[in-house]
DNA sequence: TAGATGGTTCGGCCAAGATCGAACCATGAA
DNA sequence: TTCATGGTTCGATCTTGGCCGAACCATCTA
């Protein structure tokens, strides 16, 4: 009864306050150094230090050091998948925080998960795109259509670039609050960073949350709608 | 930065060796008593108690009472699948078991994920439906083909009484062993059991290996086969 | 070179929680 | 009714591991 992997040393890594506010943090921001994430946890350096070291054994995350600073990240996107998974039976299970946060609404609104773009816009996106066919679910996941692939050319990503790299192009990716899925990999990074640099959104400081202008919420609708 | 679901209280959960074991017990068998689950976790009937009440009120278990024996079960699907998102990652990041199991590979082979068919041969027979259309990918997940249906029938599985229960009708599941989908939902679980019924393959005790007959496999690629 | 800052290591403290035996309640069988 | 068995509750024990301050090393700047 006991074979297969252990899940336990992972779920028990994740199983603690400290430990679980870096994962989470990491899964908004890229990259932050120590320092940065023991602030955010409320805990001195070096509890932080002992805590990365362990994450970092245990390969959820990775380090990059760059002069005399070190930059974690997130091992992996299935490390972020996992972490959203968690949150989802987490909030179905009714175990949101006891004082459950006023930024919640926003939260679930629009936010990244990892590098790309979650909640109800994440999953309006989605949508579109699946009902125009400019995604389409192919044998082994999702394929860009030739109209997708204009679509988002119009956009100005630069699909050739991406497709070259390693990650996985284009994948969906189960939303928890939204229980239905949003555009991750390599296309849904992309699409994330040129929503933020058309200024048509910004991310919030400290938070995972992605506020909309006006305007930029205007565009996207447009381009979405464009499609059809 | 503490924002969204809580997800330290699930983690932390499934984190401790006990627990962890009752859960992995559940996933394979449907519904246990408390004294077997402590037998199975080598901990005391009290000790199981106080970690099957806190698992109960946390929503990841159910109960139900049956005489003076209470039989404990997975609440849901989504906990289950979260399990085998936690040993994807598990195994990937290699932190299988100090003492692996000789039974690993017969585990990869085919086994059990909550009451479907899962490992390699759960893979091959999504792949293989799919190829032959007999499952579609639409809009919003998978779609059991005019001819895939045939095909069940064929089996002697009954789809009417399948489609109005309320769980979802097919559904694909990530398979952590081979990383690529196999079928879930209610026809996956009718499935497996009709091939156990049929007398194909049989479960291992007290673990959820299943071991197919020379003749089942046969008889399993012939039905695979017929629809190509 | 000296000082400031980022980060890790070490030692000791302390609380959380996993564990068990024993007592206890409920149900079914004799 | 009496006994056996499934299951929970209670109290006590003890290990695990999170936490910090201080000392220390590394890197950058002046």
């Amino acid at each position: 009864m006991k074979d297969g992997p252990n899940i336990v040393v992972i779920a028990a890594l994740i199983g603690d306050h400290s430990r679980a506010d870096i994962l989470t943090a990491l899964m908004a921001d890229r990259a932050m150094t120590a320092t940065e994430l023991a602030n955010l946890a409320n805990i001195s350096k070096a509890t932080a230090s002992g805590h990365l070291a362990k994450l970092l054994e245990a390969g959820l995350l990775t380090v990059e050091a760059q002069g005399r600073h070190r930059y974690y990240r997130l091992a992996d996107e299935d490390i972020a998948q996992l972490l959203e998974s968690l949150m989802g039976v987490a909030f179905r299970t009714g175990a949101v925080r006891l004082r459950s946060s006023p930024r919640e609404p926003a939260l679930r609104y629009a936010r990244v998960c990892y590098d790309h773009l979650a909640g109800e816009v994440g999953v309006r996106v989605y949508d579109s795109l699946k009902r125009s066919d400019a995604l389409i679910a192919a044998e082994d996941g999702l394929v860009l259509s030739e109209c997708g692939s204009k679509r988002f050319l119009q956009l100005g990503i630069d699909l050739d670039k991406l497709r070259c790299r390693h990650r996985s192009f284009c994948r969906p990716c189960l939303d928890w609050s939204e229980r239905r899925h949003h555009l991750a990999g390599g296309l849904g990074a992309a699409l994330l960073a040129r929503v933020l640099e058309l200024g048509w959104a910004k991310r919030d400081k400290d938070s995972r949350i992605i506020r909309f202008h006006p305007q930029g919420h205007h565009a996207l609708e447009q381009w979405l709608s464009a499609g059809t």
